[in-house]
RNA sequence: UCCUGGCUAGCUCAAUCGGCGGAGCGAGCGGCUGUUAACAGCUCGGUUGUAGGUUCAAAUCCUACGCCAGGAGCCA
């Protein structure tokens, strides 16, 4: 009695009769044979059926399956370099098939191109496709990459709350919700308040969850809600946060490089991009940054590219100016000490330099640009309060935030990555949109 | 919020200067033992985003509105 197996591990049963159970993804037919494209979410494989080794009933039942229908195949396994597929090369003669459910003749995505507004009011069924199923398997192995590298250096993954009672850089962005008689609520923006909580009892601590950001940004590297990584450090200045970065980065990049090759292959992904993404990473300094975009400003003669690259210090980077910085390297390249003026209040000061703060972003390559955001934070309670009264913010929403530098502060840091930004440059796709299973943007909460 | 672009069959797109709305995919019926989003044949499929306006004549020009996308700002 042949047993069930899963598509992916197909290439261990060559020679051997199997059970399949999947979905038909593709149905073509040619005289007396049927290739059925299937797939089992592992992956996706050819049955061929001949019209000789089944009945006539079958054969027909064969013939006629409507797309996605459901089926349990019985057949033989065997190596043919013509089988198209993920991992491919391989296909199944079918003996027997079973239909579970012959899905319904209407089924509204083809497989071919579809625009946009129509693929995503059908993500449900969209995510059934090679790419999209490509793209999320992706996804799945950068998450287990980050868990993996974090536990692996001793971090403790505790999860903040995701209903918080304040702001931690204003309101304006924040999603509001009633909480009982306590007033409002707030989806939190990030976890990285109580995340400095937690390394005073844990000492290396990440969270890792949805996070959620009232932005009204309309561009292919924003949703309202994404999956955030940050990872906080005690006893961390800003070049040991680099050093984790760094080496966090290059893990992701080698185990999705290992692990999903099938996929980064059917996504055509240039595989050359990825293996150069090995630290160490080149650092520049905000300082040095700015002197090459002014400089690059300076020599453009094209009017509209000029008004892009327009830069002066103090600005924070536009994405034209991230793409330039990063043209300049083949891997992640970090940018430090950016003006405080365009960060958080918590991040501390540079010594001798108060306009300057100790934070570092990371910009990916091929135009993708910030991955990761982080900073030293302020560790001095008399200056945090004194910047919490300059930001205008409720000093009493902070009293438990600046009691941790109370008893017994530290230099600490921390920074947040952006799971579905790091995916879409994986992967090497335009929009962020297709890197979670199901985006929610300004103008889409469907399905 | 601002700038730019788009809206034609279930889907992806054509339609020349304002002059009879087409094709591919899909669905239906045939054909073919190696298809790779098969191919070749026939059939089905339309209130051109909505409301007005100009004109002998509007998918096409004008006005308003709606929806979607890309970008700016802001950020992971």
């Amino acid at each position: 009695m042949p047993s069930h197996i899963s598509v992916s591990k197909i290439s261990n049963y060559v020679g051997q009769d199997v059970i399949l159970k999947g979905w038909v993804y593709n149905r073509t037919d040619k005289g007396k044979l049927v290739f059925l494209l299937v797939r089992d979410g592992s992956g996706f494989i050819q049955c061929v059926a001949f019209k000789g080794d089944l009945t006539p009933e079958l054969f027909e039942t064969v013939s006629k399956l409507p797309q996605e229908s459901s089926v349990i195949i019985t057949g033989s396994v065997r190596e043919d370099k013509r089988a198209p597929g993920i991992p491919g090369g391989y296909e199944v003669g079918i003996k027997d098939l079973q239909v579970v459910q012959a899905a319904g003749l209407d089924y509204p995505m083809a497989l071919k191109d579809h625009g946009v507004d129509f693929a995503l009011d059908n993500r449900h069924l969209w995510i059934r496709m090679q790419s999209q199923w490509a793209i999320l398997r992706v996804r799945v192995r950068v998450m287990s990459a980050v868990r993996e590298y974090l536990d692996g250096q001793g971090f403790f993954n505790l999860d903040t709350p995701i209903l918080t009672p304040a702001a931690a850089e204003g309101t304006s962005t924040l999603f509001e919700t009633e909480y009982f008689d306590e007033g409002s609520a707030f989806l939190a923006q990030t976890g990285q308040l109580y995340n400095e909580a937690n390394i005073f009892a844990f000492g290396k601590v990440y969270c890792y969850g949805p996070t959620f950001r009232a932005e009204k940004s309309k561009t292919r590297r924003h949703l309202t809600e994404f999956w955030m990584l940050e990872p906080e450090i005690a006893f961390c200045d800003l070049d040991g946060l680099m050093d984790i970065e760094e080496g966090l980065i290059t893990h992701i990049a080698q185990s999705v490089l290992k692990d999903c090759a099938a996929e980064l292959k059917f996504l055509g992904r240039d595989i050359s991009k990825l293996e150069s993404v090995v630290g160490p990473f080149p650092r520049m300094s905000y300082d040095d940054a700015a002197k090459y975009l002014i400089e690059l400003y300076e020599k453009e003669t094209d009017p509209e590219r000029k008004e892009l690259l327009k830069f002066e210090w103090g600005m924070d980077f536009g994405a034209p100016h991230e793409v330039e910085i990063t043209k300049l390297h083949d891997r992640p390249v970090f940018v430090y000490g950016y003006p405080s003026a365009v960060k958080a209040f918590y991040m501390e000061p540079w010594p001798d330099r108060p306009e300057v703060c100790k934070s570092v972003d990371l910009l990916a390559p091929e135009g993708y640009g910030e991955i990761c955001g982080g900073s030293e934070r302020m560790s001095d309670p008399d200056k945090l309060r004194a910047r919490i009264q300059k930001e205008g913010l409720p000093e009493e929403a902070f009293k438990w935030y600046l009691e941790l530098r109370k008893y017994g502060s530290v230099p600490h840091a921390g920074f947040g990555m952006g799971t579905e930004r790091v995916t879409a440059w994986m992967c090497g796709i335009e929009h962020i949109r297709e890197a979670i299973p199901f985006p929610r943007t300004i103008k889409r909460i469907y399905p």
